[in-house]
RNA sequence: GCGGGUAUGGCGGAAUUGGCAGACGCACAAGAUUUAGGAUCUUGCGCCGCAAGGUGUGCAGGUUCGAGUCCUGUUACCCGCACCA
């Protein structure tokens, strides 16, 4: 009898092997087919690692352990996303350096990774944080600038009134500070800004020939937001032209008033024309403290709010009449113009507006009851009371309209997109400073690239200033430099980067992560790009796989990568519940801790109860009495080796479940089916007790399809059963289909649909046949008395249907 | 509000994509073994019913010989919404 299955003793020793020796660490070989499969990089918390995190890594080492096996030459890199916002809050609070905090908590992860046996391949690892890292991310930056896609923009944040600082949006609980409770308005802040709008109509259109799972390639079409339309110029008797955008400038007859965002420039500039001046500016005082998210938020009890400008009016270009402008928060200074034309007959929410004030509402596309709602069908409308665009369809009227306003000089046909540019600054401490100097005679200019990296300064009063700049303000003596193009005294942006940037082009670096002279060597970038199967959570579909794309195809287009796309494949995982079926958190006190699991269970069992949960992409909730199963089926492939006979091969009886589970696994693998894989094992090895044990050879079997599960007990079992060498070098099994099929098979008879019983047949039987032993059988036959057959379905080899009347 | 999802036994979940619903596991029950069991093994296990049988995939309809799967409508819940990452 062998000794008891010990995790404890096994685990740490094949996790030392593999350190050692270096088993997963890769090289380029051109020889090899490559395989380069990424998950994302962590942000490594004071909190450690919970439960949530091994499953895409285990799920991807799954497939990679088993890619190895199949002769691929495989890159599966970790690394550590550490600059943000937690960890210089934390810092703040502890009075630690965040440089130390992040120090910590990447050697913690770190540890508590390797004790999964997740076969990354360390060599790799890459650090935000690090400026020899950090380098290339400023280096992106002011190529970017370099080609006028980082520019400065006045934009509103949010300012916590009793703090005094930025807030991120998440520090914002109901318009009042997450910390102090203080009011929170918007702010207007002068920020770094970056064109990713430049890249909306490629980021759709090439993802196209991409394999993402159609959930995330959905979202992202939806979040760039594309829509095609017309701007349309319309007068006023200020004397300045409003542009506004619009889908449906069909409508355009029925505009009756326009809207701006409370944050409209002409404002200021109407000022003296503006007879309600204090009622305009109460209003945006009232719209400041309101977020964008608050502002569009649409319920049928919310009414519209608005102030009607008093002294200045518009013109419609179509109607040529005076229509009134008001100034409402459901306008966004940020999408479009920041500013429309109310068609209240035939837009929502222009028409809840229009009956609050009292507006008139005319019907330009007949076919709806605007006394009762807008009429927004763009299919069946007919157009009226629009002059020359009566009796025409919305479509034909939109094409007819638009020639009219180019011929006018009044409009142009306009793709738009929901996409807004990307804020770049962070008025914090804890990440990569901008590389830009501000000179009073040559403005912003940017820093030389041999002066890269620009470090950040090693400094102990990290917390933000009071006028809401980064802490670096405070710091004169980096502050103040000279001006890189004219040598003159100048000032360092203080801003930083927000944490995004380093991780929209780690998966490069990763490709050659000490390269000293290039984000990394073109021939490495060459081999091992692009990404051939990236997993990552959901929350990550709309900004860090933009972001990152959006870089990647800048970088292409200055030559620095060769593909346009940085992943081939797009993945995405559930996330793991606490056992109340609530999302994990401190707060909630259901947080699990891998390492409470590991010490308990072994860190086997742990990777194979996460890939047991459920099906990968949905949510799952942890359940601590679960993962009993789990071990026991380890403990029982354990206790198997004893009852492993002397024969040899695979006994005919056994062929069938033999070679149908490794089809499966390795097909179910593929898919990150692991559930069903584990469960098909435990088949098998179900089979194999109920053979009163296996031979040497179905033994194998079974260890091997377990190694990428569970790594750690199957090279032990390998290596005690003197299979030869290490599972994790032996080329995987191969199925021979005609051994997974039986000979004799059951047929299900049905009657009306519902199943009333069997027959058992060869497995070509033809259809005559089989409907002869249906209606032979006893039960059938009374199933089918007195009753006429209206109809003989048969599908081969699986079912007959008999559909009867009477 | 906008966008993306989900719904199957007491529980986690299977179902070759229109063909025997509940694989595999957890929990539970009975039995065996054991000084003992939070160990191991055997058997049972959707619901109603002694049984025959009936019924059953959020809810209401529909298509079909046949629907968890397709269509229409509906309800509930989850995730994201641009400075958390």
């Amino acid at each position: 009898m062998t000794e008891r299955y010990d995790p404890k003793t096994i685990e740490p020793k094949w996790q030392k092997v593999w350190l050692e020796e270096k088993t997963f660490s890769v090289r380029e070989d051109p020889a090899k087919k490559k395989f380069y499969a990424l998950v994302e990089f962590p942000y490594p918390s004071a909190q450690g690692l919970h439960v949530g995190h091994p499953r895409p890594y285990t799920a991807m080492d799954v497939v990679v352990r088993k890619r190895r096996m199949q002769g691929e030459n495989v890159l599966y890199p970790m690394g550590w996303d550490a600059f943000g916002l937690p960890t210089e809050n934390f810092a703040i609070k502890n009075h630690i350096h965040p440089a130390i905090v992040t120090k910590n908590n990447i050697d913690r992860f770190r540890s508590q990774i390797q004790a999964l046996g997740i076969s990354f391949d360390w060599d790799r690892e890459v650090n935000t944080t690090d400026p020899a890292y950090y380098k290339w991310t400023q280096w992106i930056f002011l190529q970017l600038y370099k080609k006028g896609l980082a520019y400065k923009k006045e934009m509103s944040v949010n300012w916590c009134t009793g703090c005094k600082v930025v807030l991120a949006n998440e520090e914002v609980v109901n318009g009042a500070c997450e910390r102090c409770g203080s009011d929170v308005v918007r702010k207007e802040k002068s920020q770094w800004m970056l064109k990713i709008t430049e890249y909306a109509g490629r980021l759709i259109d090439d993802l196209e020939g991409l394999d993402y799972i159609e959930r995330v390639a959905t979202s992202q079409v939806n979040w760039i937001g594309r829509s095609h339309g017309a701007e349309i110029t319309f007068g006023t008797t200020a004397g300045d032209e409003m542009v506004v955008y619009t889908t449906r400038p069909d409508t355009v007859f029925g505009a009756t008033y326009m809207v701006m965002s409370p944050e409209h420039p002409y404002l200021k500039k109407w000022a003296g024309q503006l007879k309600n001046l204090d009622a305009v500016a109460a209003y945006q005082d009232e719209a400041a403290h309101k977020s964008d998210f608050e502002r569009t938020e649409l319920s049928k009890d919310k009414e519209k709010t608005g102030v009607r400008l008093e002294g200045v009016a518009a013109i419609n270009p179509a109607t040529e009449q005076e229509i009134p402008i008001y100034i409402s928060d459901y306008v966004l200074a940020s999408y479009g113009t920041g500013a429309i034309m109310a068609v209240p007959g035939h837009d929502e929410r222009d028409y809840a507006f229009a009956k609050k004030f009292g507006l008139p509402i005319v019907e330009v596309v007949a076919g709806g009851d605007i006394e009762k709602e807008a009429f927004t069908d763009c299919e069946t409308g007919v157009m009226v009371n629009s002059g020359f665009l009566d009796g025409l369809s919305v479509d034909e009227a939109k094409k007819e309209i638009t020639d009219w306003l180019v011929r006018k000089g009044k409009g142009e046909a306009k793709t738009n997109y929901k996409l807004r540019d990307w804020v770049f600054s962070r008025q914090r401490y804890w990440g990569e400073p901008i590389p830009m100097v501000w000179c009073d005679s040559c403005g912003w200019q940017p820093i030389s690239e041999d002066q890269l990296p620009l470090e950040l300064p090693y400094i102990e009063d990290f917390e933000p200033t009071a006028e809401g700049d980064s802490p670096l303000a405070r710091h004169d003596e980096w502050v103040n430099t000279t001006c890189p193009k004219c040598g003159g005294p100048g000032k360092r942006e203080t801003d930083t980067m927000p944490q995004w940037a380093g991780s929209s082009w780690y998966f490069l670096r990763y490709c050659d992560p000490d390269n000293a002279k290039a984000i990394a060597d073109l021939e490495k970038l060459a081999y091992w790009m692009p990404v051939d199967w990236y997993n990552g959570g959901m929350e990550h579909t709309t900004l860090h796989m933009l972001y990152s794309r959006f870089w990647h195809k800048f970088l292409f287009d200055i030559g620095v990568v060769k593909t346009k796309e940085p992943y081939m494949k797009r993945t995405s995982h559930g996330m793991i519940l606490g056992e109340d079926g609530q999302k994990m958190s401190k707060s909630r006190g259901n947080v699990v801790n891998p390492d409470d699991v590991i010490s308990e269970f072994g860190a086997d069992t742990m990777r194979v109860y996460e890939m047991f949960i459920g099906d990968f992409e949905k949510t799952a909730p942890w359940n601590t009495a679960s993962i009993k199963g789990s071990r026991r089926f380890l403990d029982r492939v354990w206790a198997l080796q004893d009852s492993v006979s002397s024969e040899k091969g695979v006994r005919p009886q056994l062929e069938a479940p033999v070679h149908r589970t490794i089809k499966k696994v390795t097909n179910d693998v593929e898919h990150l089916k692991h559930n069903t894989a584990i469960a098909a094992l435990m088949s098998l090895l179900n089979d194999f007790v109920a053979a009163g044990g296996p031979t040497k050879d179905e033994y194998k079997v079974l260890i091997h399809l377990l190694n990428p599960f569970a790594p750690h007990i199957s090279e032990e079992l390998w290596q005690r059963m003197g299979y030869g060498g290490q599972v994790a070098a032996a080329k995987w099994p191969e199925w021979d289909e005609a051994k997974t099929v039986e000979d004799t098979i059951e047929i299900v008879v049905q009657v009306n649909g519902k199943p009333r019983g069997h027959i058992t047949a060869a497995a070509d039987i033809g259809k005559e046949e089989a409907l002869a032993m249906a209606k032979a059988d006893e039960g059938i036959q009374k199933q089918l008395a007195d009753k006429q057959i209206v109809k003989e379905i048969w599908v081969p080899g699986k079912l007959i249907n008999f559909a009867v009347k009477g």
